[in-house]
RNA sequence: GGGGCUAUGGGGUAGCCUGGUAGCCUACGAGGUUUGGGACUUCGUGACCCCGGUUCAAAUCCGGGUAGCCCCA
């Protein structure tokens, strides 16, 4: 192999390289001339489609949600309506150079849209009658990060979807909260195959202006978390700070309850380092647009026959979308190589020692298994070799994932789980200051305090600050 | 937020210390021979991140900017 086509770097010595060297040379993305922008190509675009396809049909739908679109540009004013929020996100909002409006008011680039959008909301809320609303948007976001940015991962600019939903009384909004968040966890392990830990933010994680926040978390191979969605319940403070407000069935005026939620081309990043080797990209079938390549082994005596072949097959395989590759200019070895740095799921070999025994060679990506099928039999063939790819991957990740997980019953044991790039486990204070303390002492940050383990009763005290223990919690590293 | 490293055709690099003709691999275009794991060959196109400074002369030295990577908080 000619070193400089393929990856060069491997993933087990140095992720960060490996990694970008994926997602530049399987054509996914490109770095863009402003620091922490990328241009997103058409077979990293083609990856979002299918998340949002999903999401519409899988999520929207059934909560009953529209997709709608607000500007990109928000007033000052509107952005410190409600305090917290504001002084969440100040040091990341980018603002205008220019002042834009009549009255000489900067203006923000959005980092998200609540204010924007409840603005709209106070204006269309008059009675219970127009309750539940509920929308969402596909949109960019700008975030100026001053940390290094990495692609998908962490950039200034991104895409993403946010769901904004009032409702009358806080059980509904919390019951969507919660089932949003647990959509997210099904999209992330049905569709890309990544396995999560689903639970609730500390009040130092949580959104800001918030009530409180789910999240749904990944770990990466090199032992980061990597925050793959949030659902937030908003209580009521931004309908207060909006003057968002509705007649009730009482005939009195009343404050809704409101939620928001998001899932962003984040998830790209975090499925191609999940699955990835040093080979190239590997993408979960059900995420990828060709689920299919055909190589044709074509020698001088029996190109015609076999190019023949290939073509009809070709044809039957077309719910596969796939892709015949049956130009003469490269070696078939050259072709292997190239889809497979590109994560084409299935290759499938036609040459004439196959044709006289009227067979094709099918090869996974994943693992490089071959597989021998009868012409006649290979749509079957492959449908069950790409479900069974889609689950091994899954199941591979959340094997490694659960191996990661260790408890830690002192500090010292906390300390050597972080360096050796672990998830840990323990009863914790949810204490702001410890939380603070330990992020200072040993890099790591809460990750989420899992669903289901609030009733439970927790025994002992913290052992980071020796406080009465109160929840179980997840601690790691993250990007 | 602090520190370090880097930037040369589309991709990977040599040259930089010690200033003077930008070399190689790959890709790309044309031709010929090939093809079951990145074939061979001939010819050709193509580059010193940006802005300043020093100098007869800057890829090379100096200052600033931009972008990428790594480490620490």
């Amino acid at each position: 192999m000619k070193d400089n086509k393929g990856i060069i770097a491997k993933k087990e010595e140095n992720i960060s390289d490996w990694y970008e060297q994926v997602c530049l040379k399987s054509n996914l993305v490109e770095f863009a001339v402003v620091k922490g922008t990328m241009v997103i190509k058409p077979k990293g675009y083609a990856i979002w489609e299918k998340i949002q396809d999903y999401f519409n049909e899988k999520i929207n739908k059934p909560l009953g949600v529209e997709n709608a679109y607000f500007p990109l540009f928000i007033p000052e004013s509107f952005f410190k309506k409600e305090a917290e929020h504001a002084e969440g996100f100040s040091p990341e909002v980018a603002w205008l150079d220019k002042s834009l409006t009549k009255e000489g008011e900067r203006l923000a680039i959005r980092p998200t849209s609540e204010t924007i959008m409840y603005d709209s909301y106070s204006k269309w809320i008059r009675s219970y009658r127009d309750l539940p609303l509920k929308m969402n948007q596909w949109c960019n976001i700008v975030r100026w990060e001053t940390n290094t940015t990495k692609l998908f991962l962490r950039s200034r600019e991104f895409l993403w979807q946010e769901g904004h939903c009032v409702y009358e009384t806080e059980k509904e909004c919390e019951k969507d909260t919660l089932k949003v968040i647990e959509s997210y966890k099904k999209l992330v392990e049905d569709l890309l195959a990544i396995p999560v830990l689903i639970g609730r933010k500390t009040e130092k994680e949580k959104f800001a202006g918030a009530k409180h926040t789910y999240s749904i978390e990944a770990f990466m191979p090199d032992g980061k978390a990597l925050q793959c969605g949030t659902s937030h319940n908003l209580g009521q403070g931004f309908a207060k700070s909006f003057g968002i407000s509705f007649l009730g069935r009482d005939e009195k005026k009343h404050l809704p309850w409101q939620n928001s939620w998001g899932i962003s081309t984040r998830l790209i990043g975090g499925m191609v380092m999940t699955h990835s080797d040093d080979k190239g990209l590997v993408l979960p079938p059900k995420v990828a647009k060709n689920k299919v390549v055909i190589i044709p082994i074509l020698f001088e005596n029996t190109k015609e026959k076999v190019l023949k072949k290939s073509k009809e097959i070709f044809k039957t395989l077309k719910s596969f979308n796939p892709i015949l590759d049956d130009s003469e200019e490269y070696s078939p070895g050259y072709k292997f190589s190239e889809y497979e740095l590109q994560g084409i799921p299935i290759r499938i070999e036609i040459g004439p020692k196959d044709l006289e025994k009227n067979e094709v060679v099918i090869v996974r990506r994943d693992t490089k298994e071959k597989t021998i099928s009868k012409v006649k039999n290979t749509k079957n063939t492959l449908t069950k070799i790409l479900k069974k790819m889609q689950e091994d991957l899954f199941k591979r990740a959340k094997e490694e994932m659960y191996s990661k997980i260790v408890e830690a019953k002192n500090f010292k044991e906390f300390e050597k789980a972080v360096k050796d790039k672990k998830i840990i486990y323990l009863n914790w204070c949810n204490e702001k200051s410890c939380e603070e303390d330990i992020k200072e002492k040993t890099g790591a940050s809460s990750r989420c305090i899992p669903l289901g383990s609030e009733k439970q009763k927790v025994d002992g005290n913290c052992p980071m600050c020796g406080k009465p223990a109160k929840v179980k919690i997840y601690f790691s590293k993250s990007y």
